[in-house]
DNA sequence: AGAAAAATATGAACATCGTTCACGAAACAA
DNA sequence: TTGTTTCGTGAACGATGTTCATATTTTTCT
C-alpha cells in the first residue's frame, strides 16, 4: 500500500530540507536556486511552494537544523570542560570558531539569510538561537558577581557578539578580517583579555 | 558648445553613483535595482554598463565613498580626543557606532556586498579599508607595548572585529544582537573591559 | 469495490531581475 | 564638411522565484 497523506508530505519536506542543505554546502547561501533543490529533492519545482511557504521558509529550515547542531556541539563542549570561566570561554570561542570553520557555508547562512522587508522571523526560530548566549551566562556570571540578571544578559549578547565579530569577518574573507590561519590564536588572545578585563574590573 | 566625451562620461558615472547611493539609502543594498538607478541619473538602462563594469563595481564605488567619509570621521575624532590610549579607543568605538546608526544602509551595505564567486575587490578599494586598522594601532600599541608590528596589527583586526560584531549584529537586527538603546553603553563596557585586560597582561 | 470528492503534485507561464548587443546619435579628426 | 570613432539607447535574452490551471493521487462515501 501507498504511504499516507501526512507521511509523503513529511518526506518530501525532509527531502527538500536536506536537498537545500546540500545545495548551501556545494554553493553557498546566495547561490541556492529553487531549481537545483527541487530537481535534487526529486519533485517538480512547484512542489517546494507546497511543502513550504516559499525559499526563504526553507533556509529557516535548514538554518534550524545548524543551529540546534551548533547549540548541542557547544553544550557538550562547555559540559566536560568548565573547571574555571575562564576555561570555559576559552573552549566556547575555540568550539565555535572550529564549528564555523567545518560548516563553513552552512554557519555563514545561519548569519547571512534575510528575509525580504517586512517580512518576520518565526518566532520558534527566533527562540533556537537562545543556545549561543546560554552556555555563556552561567561562566560570565562567576567572572562578573557584580552585575544583575539584566546586565549580565546583555553583556553576555556583546561578548558573544565580540567572539562572533572576529570569527564573521574571518571566515567572509573580508579585508579587514584575521587571517584564517591566525583566527584560533587571535580568538585566545581575545577571550584572555576580555576574561582578565572583567575580573579586574569586578575586584576593583 | 557640448561637453566633451571625457567630460560627460565622469558626469554620468558621478549621476550613476550618487543615484545608486540614494537607492541603497532609501532601499538597501538588497532593493538595489539596475533600472532604479538608471531612472534616477536619467540615463537609459545600458548606460550603466558602459560606464562601469557591471552593478557590483557600482555599488564598490558607494563603498568606496563611504570608507572615506568614516575614514576621515574615525581620524577627526581620535585626533581631537586622544588623551589616554583608553579614552582614544573609546572615542573611536563610539564614533565607529555612531555613523554606522546615522548611515546605517550605506554601512550595512559596506560589509554585506558580495562578488560572485571567483570575483575579486579591485585592488584599490581594498586598500581603502585600511584606514579602520590604522586608527587603532597608535592606541593599542600604546597598551600592549610587549608585541611586535606583526602581532600588533594582528590584535587590531582582532579589536576591530570585536567591536564591528557588536555593532553589525545589532545593527542588522539579529536575534542575538544587542538591542539598539543599550548599544553604545555596551560598547563602552567592552572597550573598557578590553583595554583594562590589555594592560593587565602587559604588566604582569 | 467502485465512484465521487478532496487534496496535492506538476511544470508551463509570468513577472522581475542583471546583462548584452545591434543600431543610431554624438563627438572627434581630417 | 566628411569620415571615423565612440558612446548612449532600449529591445531582447537568460536566469530566477513564484503562481496557477490541470492532471494525478489519495481519501471518503455508498
Amino acid at each position: 500500500m501507498g504511504k499516507s497523506r501526512a507521511e509523503k508530505k513529511a518526506e518530501l519536506r525532509n527531502r527538500l530540507i536536506e536537498a537545500a542543505e546540500i545545495e548551501i554546502v556545494e554553493h553557498g547561501l546566495a547561490g541556492l536556486k529553487a531549481r537545483a533543490i527541487t530537481a535534487r529533492a526529486g519533485c517538480a519545482l512547484g512542489g517546494l511552494y507546497t511543502a513550504f511557504e516559499d525559499l526563504d521558509m526553507l533556509v529557516v529550515e535548514v538554518n534550524s537544523r545548524t543551529l540546534k547542531q551548533l547549540g548541542a556541539v557547544l553544550t557538550e563542549a562547555v559540559a566536560q570542560n568548565a573547571t574555571t570561566p575562564e576555561q570555559a570561554l576559552q573552549t566556547l570561542a575555540t568550539r565555535y570558531a572550529d564549528f564555523a570553520i567545518e560548516h563553513q557555508r552552512l554557519w555563514l547562512s545561519l548569519f547571512e539569510h534575510r528575509l525580504a522587508e517586512g517580512r518576520e522571523i518565526p518566532e520558534w526560530h527566533k527562540k533556537e538561537h537562545a543556545v549561543l548566549l546560554e552556555v555563556i551566562v552561567p561562566h560570565l556570571e562567576k567572572l562578573r558577581p557584580d552585575m544583575d540578571k539584566e546586565q549580565l544578559l546583555l553583556r553576555t549578547r556583546t561578548t558573544f557578539a565580540a567572539v562572533h565579530g572576529v570569527v564573521y569577518l574571518t571566515l567572509q574573507g573580508r579585508i579587514v578580517g584575521v587571517p584564517l590561519p591566525q583566527l584560533k590564536s587571535e580568538l585566545v588572545g581575545l577571550v584572555e583579555t576580555m576574561t582578565i578585563g572583567a575580573s579586574l574590573i569586578t575586584r576593583k
